[in-house]
RNA sequence: GGGCAAUUAGCUCAGUUGGUUCAGAGCACCUCGUUUACACCGAGGGGGUCGGGGGUUCGAAUCCCUCAUUGCCCACCA
């Protein structure tokens, strides 16, 4: 035999993908085929593989791929997405890195460094994604940048300005300090901190009183502009209409009052800061307030900050902090933890700040999307419960907002002819808008250069969210044949972190543009976490490194460690050893494959009644198996699906099926056997395959010799027959016999190569024709019938048939009888708690008919099977 | 502070509208086995009062109440 006796995913992985490429069966066009379409979630175009990569396109191409072996024109589109935020620092922190300063190049010069640092590390993630196996149409590869892509983009924010939908507002912000850009409102992730809740006292105006307010930010004194106390609250009736003054700065400001301040706490008595918190804000809108801002773009104090100008809020927070002490306003610190808002990006403190960015009214837009998850059920989410979490976002949805301080993205197309907040148009190119502008100016001598771009761009999302459209160039080119071909699409694979960036919107702007949903099911996966349940983590240093595992346990193995921890929806507690677990499973299919390879095959002799009928058992096996994998496929249960066909393999196919085909030793086959489990192995090998590409197409190659055209991934997947559950059941209880034989050798200490006999009280009529099965997995060389006990033999028994193996020493007596005692005393148990249910009258007559004939057949068979050890155990006696 | 979900064998999880199998799987564990595909194997085996406490029912892992623990999402309380 030359097959090696291991299977070697090394050698194979890189040819078959390879041949695949070659004969370009990833690549999809449009025929009369039914469309089957995935569109990637598109990863970071610096990033590299992580483990959640590694899982959602696993997920993906086994979806993919069971398509394409159903006969459909499968496509899946691959793609990158420039992440403006996270691509933009990482340009901006190798710029630094050479001594270069983003703020000394031009807008030209900097986008031509990020473009050369996407040529160089772009795509990184797509080759990844290939040793992984994934089956994309490489030919159809996107990027969110690519010109057409962000001529889409153009098209949508002028189209959504122009239906009054995108505005330009003053407002609150998140501010991120770090990237110097404002966040929406999903990326900010509040995080619990312990903080200090200082109790400060300030001077009231012409008296020696003062009042106390608490706050968690003293640095933010500077920009106080009134203290605000509760209309209701009788302790500070004399403070009304007073003025106090803000210690350090001396600033004289009002003391207002409003109902929103909570007199329970702190100490009733709240500084409002318009400037720097959005309540505060909504405060000083309603009385009037100055808004001071005391911070720079990067957080540091401005020159409101006195002398504390050009320091960090942070260490000004414990710089005056001691000032304040010092001379006098501290009257006491606590300790209180709140809610510190960070970016998701970059992880720096988010402040709130006032200015003018971009909106997109999302109310309206979001009410089909809404309709079409929770009332049509046009789009499913899986799992279901993340309904819920969808419809409370969805409902109570606030603006998006779209622009950002970046340069890495579309530039917002809107365009300044003057200073005033109302002097730019938006177009989608600038000659169109030079033809707005001088007409709103009623200036026909304005010209382009008298037009200035807005320097922002668009939030990224604002780009992903058409990608199910503009992949097929559906927003330029709304009734080409790809769109209207392949959209909608058919399932998402995502993760739940971010249903709200990115799916929701997907589904708004998909209704939006194209009147139809972007997909009809969504697989929202677990995050993917370590042994220990702590999220996988750079900083951890718990994320394996995906290649390498790759290179450890061949691709196949890492996908099927992947799948079985998999539970749909659930985290994932990744476990290097369930790759071990998935490459012994290569191997042991390798193995049967090389069993089943070295036969030698004879034209002339015939086909044994034990192969016969086992491979009609085997048929109705697989028949029931391919239901059950309908079936999990289509709750989204992959794991479960995978967790059946493994089952099938190891246990009905190589421990039973193959076990009793198997020619004696060094004999041969007959033909008629070797070409059905040929077939059976085909089958499962088609089953199989897209959870394990490589290893199943070299098996199938190993096979016969194959034309491109017959190769395993564009197979047919076997169709669902009839099941035989009556064989099924037959079998089963032959395979009791079996056991119950090799359980008295092993407790016996009969060795398994020497043949015995087997003699057999049919009490149950059990059929006799997988006689033969019993013989050749128990090594029996004569089994027969008899019409009463066998002496000096040990005994088993399947429901009421007894079985007796006759030795030659002579049998312990004492310990057969204690063993049958045993069994009789639990079957008298259990037939005692049956009558128990069936001498109940309300059991009889409210229980279903069938449950009661159930009841009664296990009093039928326990009666029996007490019946036959009685009688054992007084021959015996 | 509000909402959602989970809690079943050592681990990770199934258990569909309460009722065919005195609660299942995979892995792990224990015993035996150099059997002519595979020790990355084979055969056999042990292991759970279904988070605690109530309740409904002839019957509850499954329905209701309550408590506890954990996770996730949302929320402007200084």
């Amino acid at each position: 035999m030359s097959i090696p006796t291991k299977y070697n995913a090394n050698a194979v992985e890189d040819k078959w993908y390879g041949y695949w490429m070659k004969h370009n069966y990833f690549h999809s066009t449009p025929d009369e085929r039914e469309p089957y379409t995935i569109v990637i979630p598109p990863p970071n175009v610096t990033g590299v593989l992580h483990m959640g990569h590694m899982l959602n396109n696993t997920i993906q191409d086994v979806l993919i791929r069971r398509a394409r072996l159903q006969g459909k024109n499968a496509c899946w589109v691959p793609g990158t997405d420039h992440a403006s935020i996270a691509t933009e620092a990482k340009v901006v922190a190798k710029l630094k890195e050479q001594g270069i300063d983003k703020n000394d190049l031009t807008r030209e010069e900097f986008l031509s460094h990020a473009w050369d640092w996407t040529h160089e590390y772009g795509g990184v993630i797509l080759e990844q994604l290939k040793k992984l196996g994934a089956s994309c149409d490489w030919e159809r590869t996107k990027f969110t940048m690519d010109d057409d892509m962000s001529e889409a983009v153009i098209k949508v924010f002028v189209d959504l300005y122009n239906k009054g939908l995108v505005y330009r507002g003053y407002r609150m912000v998140n501010w991120d300090p770090e990237a110097k850009t404002t966040l929406s409102d999903e990326e900010v992730i509040y995080e619990e901190r312990q903080g200090n809740l200082y109790y400060l006292a300030y001077a009231i105006e012409g008296s020696d009183e003062k009042v106390t307010i608490a706050t968690t930010r003293p640095e933010t004194i500077l920009g106080d502009t009134a203290i605000c106390i509760n209309p209701n609250d009788e302790r500070f009736t004399h403070l009304r209409g007073k003025k106090a003054i803000v210690p350090l700065c001396n600033r004289v400001i009002p003391i207002i009052e409003d109902e929103y301040v909570d007199i329970e706490f702190g100490t009733g008595c709240l500084k409002v800061t318009p400037a720097h918190d959005e309540n505060d804000k909504n405060l000083g809108d309603k009385h009037n307030l100055e808004v001071i801002d005391i911070f720079n773009a990067d957080a540091t104090l401005n020159s409101f900050g006195l002398h504390y100008e050009g320091k960090d809020r942070f260490v000004v927070r414990k710089e005056i902090t001691k000032e304040l002490e010092e001379k006098g306003f501290l009257i006491k610190t606590e300790q209180h933890i709140n809610k510190v808002g960070t970016s998701e990006r970059t992880k720096a403190v988010i402040e709130p700040r006032l200015s003018d960015q971009w909106f997109l009214k999302m109310k309206d837009l979001a009410k089909p999307a809404i309709k079409a998850v929770l009332e049509d059920e046009e789009v499913k989410l899986f799992p279901k419960r993340f309904n819920n979490t969808y419809r409370h976002w969805m409902e109570n949805i606030r603006d998006w907002n779209i622009s950002r301080q970046l340069l890495w993205g579309q530039q917002i197309p809107a365009y300044f002819y003057g200073d005033g907040k109302e002097d730019f148009v938006v177009a989608e190119t600038i000659a169109q808008a030079l033809e707005l502008a001088q007409a709103k100016t009623g200036n026909a001598k304005l010209k382009v250069s008298d037009l200035k771009q807005d320097t922002d761009a668009l939030d990224t999302w604002f780009s992903s969210w058409l990608w199910p459209m503009s992949v097929f160039d559906g927003i330029r080119n709304p009734e080409n044949e790809e769109i209207n071909y392949y959209y909608p699409t058919n399932d998402l694979v995502t993760g739940p972190d971010i249903l709200f960036f990115w799916v929701a919107r997907m589904i708004v702007a998909g209704y939006e543009y194209k009147g139809e949903k972007p997909f009809s099911n969504v697989y929202l996966t677990g995050l993917v976490r370590d042994k220990e349940r702590r999220k996988m983590s750079k900083s951890l240093g718990n994320s394996p490194d995906a290649l390498k595992l790759i290179e450890t346990y061949g691709a196949d193995g890492v996908r099927v460690g992947l799948l079985l921890s998999a539970a749909a929806g659930n985290d994932l507690m990744f476990d290097e050893s369930l790759c071990q677990q998935g490459k012994q499973f290569a191997n042991k299919i390798w193995n049967a494959f090389r069993l089943i390879e070295g036969w030698e095959i004879s034209e002339t002799i015939a086909q044994p009644e034990a192969a016969k009928i086992t491979l009609d058992w085997y048929d109705a096996k697989f028949q029931q198996a391919l239901a059950e994998i309908e079936d999990h496929f289509s709750k989204y249960r992959i794991s479960d699906a995978l967790m059946v066909i493994y089952k099938l393999i190891w246990d009905d196919f190589a421990s039973w099926l193959l076990e009793v085909v198997k020619p004696a030793y060094e004999k041969p086959i007959d033909v008629k056997t070797y070409r059905e489990v040929i077939t059976a192995l085909e089958n499962n090998l088609k089953i199989l395959h897209p959870f394990m590409p490589f290893l199943t197409e070299e098996i199938w190659q190993h096979i016969e010799k194959r034309t491109p055209e017959q190769a395993l991934i564009v197979a047919q997947y076997p169709l669902l027959k009839e099941i035989d559950t009556q064989l099924i059941n037959d079998f089963d209880f032959a395979t009791n016999v079996v056991s119950g034989v090799r359980t008295i050798r092993k407790e016996k200490n009969i060795s398994f190569k020497g043949t015995i006999d087997l003699s057999i009280l049919n009490n149950e009529n059990q059929t006799t024709n997988l006689d033969s099965v019993i013989a050749k997995l128990g090594n029996i060389n004569s089994l027969e019938y008899v019409s009463e006990k066998v002496d000096a033999a040990l005994t088993f028994r399947v429901k009421a048939n007894e079985y007796f193996i006759p030795i030659s020493g002579g049998i312990n007596i004492a310990a057969e009888i204690e063993k049958l005692k045993e069994e009789l005393n639990y079957t008298e148990g259990f037939l005692k708690s049956v009558q128990k249910k069936l001498s109940n009258e309300r059991f009889v007559s409210n229980a279903p008919e069938q449950v009661v004939a159930s009841e009664k057949q296990k009093e039928a068979d326990a009666l029996a099977k007490i019946e036959t050890l009685k009688t054992s155990l007084a021959s015996l006696n």
